[in-house]
DNA sequence: CTGGGGTCCT
DNA sequence: AGGACCC
């Protein structure tokens, strides 16, 4: 890892009351919280609308909105200039907008896509794999590893022509930038003196450095042909606030040298603007602020009351707010603390590893109108199998990978010539392996509710569960041609869990239903969930290769995850030595699996051993595979 | 005429 | 199984 920070550059004491003298909590003021890491937060602009526009850049200079139903997703900069807003009923914005142009949004598969690369090529900046997206516009990276590693690389005498170094291993990998100045926008307070004083101040060098660094990653997102707004700061909380000041294409960075910083920046924001207060929380503040019951408009959109007017009411404390919020009942332990935290910017969470796999999948369709539910059973299983083909697709896309495939297995090759793209623009002749297995399939459904009910509109939504049926990975769902396959989980599965959920025959009236897959386990051998997924699977290609079928295992369903905590702690204390540190690119995924073989050469040691089956995960001796392979085939006919 | 997803917690 | 939060 990069150079640790000596440790009273990594924190900073916080004063035990804040500047209205109300007490810190215990939990908050007890020990010192770590200041000096930094946070990007990325943003697509309108994110949607870009995709379409970059699938047809005539539209890039008209009023473009994505429909999903009856609501408008998003719309794009020229829409939102003549009054148009995300979120807004059609109806309402073909008032204001009349030649607004309108775009499907209901099928996310080419938002998820361009996503899944943008993650991927940020991803490829990081050293410390810590680059978590938030729904499929927005990302946080923590640069704090690479900051620090550029810290002492500053040339005081010459900042305006300075390097910033993206790589261990290649001081050439990196760009140009003038360290005289932050990058972008900024808010804050300016720092008392000049220049120097600004080079001293460790919390302003880095927080510069971020900046520098996160302009460099905007500019690669705008080289894939998408605009990003980001924020700089020191936790995910505040880097995500600040990244919404200069929006779109721009960048702030929040200087905040002490907390009373952080607050002067939170205080002018709704309760409800404040990410982690949503529309239940910021209602029982408001109405314990106003003495009364809030209006329903008011917490929903943003509420009146802002950070300020309720963190300087004198009676407010942590004590205070986990009487008024921890009594609900469902309430999440330790709330009070929690927002207590929120509404002074202090936020503890850690940006997640990037994961491999999701924890959830689902596919989902509304069927809206006074008229729109679903009523009979044959329309039910229509839709039914609609949800579940597309359900069975995207597992494919998301969960399972392409192996390549190795000249010779005749028998192979045949059949997966018979099988049907998977997807029209992906030569998907070659097979695929499963990375993950779903363990349990849940059936959502809601009814149509009657339209003027005080009830939020997800009212009544109910839903059953229960275990995924292993016919699904069946070696010839990996073609679309199987509808066989889909009606057989509509017939077995699916509609005995609706019946389940809705017993009462012949009265439905049905205005949603949700199929969602998930407790979803990573193949064993996998490296999966532990986030460092693409580096370590590399290892294994060579091994697919020969194997095809069944992958390589070496122990239990730990390996995975065991080999990545071994590879964070193994290389840490030692960086100190050799400054040697996981990073991404091709060289770099190199060193990291050296570094694996000399930490844990058992890791290596059982290849021989036995193989993982791709349908149930059970360890297998080589030669019983192929009566493995038979049982599964037979188990479910 | 109130989307189509996700995460985590209890 | 449901509910809070996020986009």
């Amino acid at each position: 890892m990069a150079p640790r920070l000596r440790e009273e550059e990594d924190t900073l004491r916080l004063a035990p009351h804040d500047e209205d003298g109300n007490m810190w909590p215990k939990a908050l003021c007890a020990h010192r919280i770590k200041v000096l890491t930094f946070f990007i937060s990325q943003d697509y602009d309108c994110f949607y609308a870009q995709v379409v526009e970059n699938a047809r850049p005539a539209l890039k200079s008209l009023p473009l909105g994505i429909k999903q139903k009856s609501i408008l997703a998003t719309c794009n900069y020229v829409a939102r200039r003549r009054g148009v807003r995300k979120l807004q009923p059609i109806s309402d914005a073909k008032k204001l907008c009349p030649d607004l142009v309108l775009a499907d949004g209901e099928d996310l598969s080419a938002f998820r896509d361009v996503s899944k690369r943008l993650h991927a090529m940020l991803r490829s900046y990081s050293w410390n794999h810590k680059v978590e997206r938030l729904g499929l516009d927005e990302i946080f990276i923590d640069v704090t590893d690479i900051v620090a590693y550029n810290v002492p690389l500053l040339n005081r005498n010459a900042l305006s022509s300075s390097f910033f170094c993206l790589s261990q291993t290649d001081p050439e990998q990196g760009f140009s930038f003038d360290a005289s100045a932050v990058a972008g926008c900024v808010v804050g307070p300016a720092l008392e003196g000049n220049n120097s004083t600004e080079c001293e101040n460790p919390l302003h060098v880095r927080l510069l450095l971020a900046s520098h660094l996160a302009r460099y990653l905007r500019l690669k997102i705008e080289e894939e042909g998408y605009t990003s707004a980001c924020g700089i700061s020191t936790n995910k909380l505040l880097s995500k606030l600040v990244g919404s000041v200069n929006k779109p294409r721009n960048q702030t960075t929040l200087l905040s040298f002490q907390h009373e910083d952080a607050l002067s920046f939170l205080d002018p924001h709704g309760l409800r603007k404040v990410p982690g207060i949503g529309g239940k929380i910021a209602h029982a503040l408001e109405s314990f602020y106003l003495g009364r019951h809030a209006d329903t408009d008011t917490y929903t959109n943003g509420s009146a009351v802002t950070v300020a007017d309720f963190r300087r009411r004198p009676d407010v404390s942590a004590a205070l707010l986990e009487r008024l919020l921890g009594a609900r009942i469902g309430s999440e332990r330790g709330v009070g603390d929690k927002i207590w935290a929120l509404l002074h910017g202090v936020d503890d969470a850690e940006v997640k590893a990037a994961s491999n796999v999701p924890t959830q999948i689902s596919i989902e369709d509304t069927y809206p109108g006074p008229q729109g539910g679903l009523r009979t059973f044959v329309e039910i299983e229509r839709e039914m199998t609609k949800l579940a083909a597309s359900l069975l697709r995207r597992l494919h896309v998301d969960l399972t990978e392409e192996v390549e495939e190795t000249q010779g297995d005749g028998a192979a090759t045949a059949q997966a010539d018979d099988l049907i793209p998977l997807e029209a623009d992906t030569a998907c002749s070659k097979r695929r392996k499963w990375l993950a297995h779903p363990k349990t399939i849940r059936l959502s459904t809601r009814p149509k509710t009657s339209y003027s009910d005080g009830k939020p509109y997800n009212w009544g939504r109910a839903s059953r569960s229960q275990p995924l049926p292993t016919f699904i990975f069946s070696r010839s769902s990996s073609s679309l041609n199987d509808t066989a396959l889909v009606a057989r989980l509509v017939k077995e599965t699916l509609l005995p869990m609706f019946l389940a959920l809705n017993p009462d025959k012949g009265g439905w009236n049905i205005g949603m239903i949700n199929i969602c897959v998930a407790n979803i386990i990573p193949t064993a051998g996998d490296p999966g969930a532990a986030g460092c997924g693409r580096d370590i699977s590399q290892m294994f290609r060579k091994q697919e290769d020969v194997l095809r079928e069944f992958r390589v295992h070496d122990d239990d369903d730990h390996d995975g995850k065991n080999a990545a905590s071994q590879v964070d702690q193994g290389s840490s204390p030692r960086s100190s030595d050799h400054n040697a540190a996981p990073v991404s690119d091709n060289s770099r995924e190199c060193q990291y699996s050296t570094e694996i073989t000399d930490d844990e050469p058992e890791g290596w040691g059982d290849l021989e051993g036995s193989l993982s089956c791709q349908y149930c995960g059970h360890m297998i001796p080589p030669f019983a595979v192929a009566a493995h392979e038979r049982y599964h085939e037979f188990e479910d006919g």
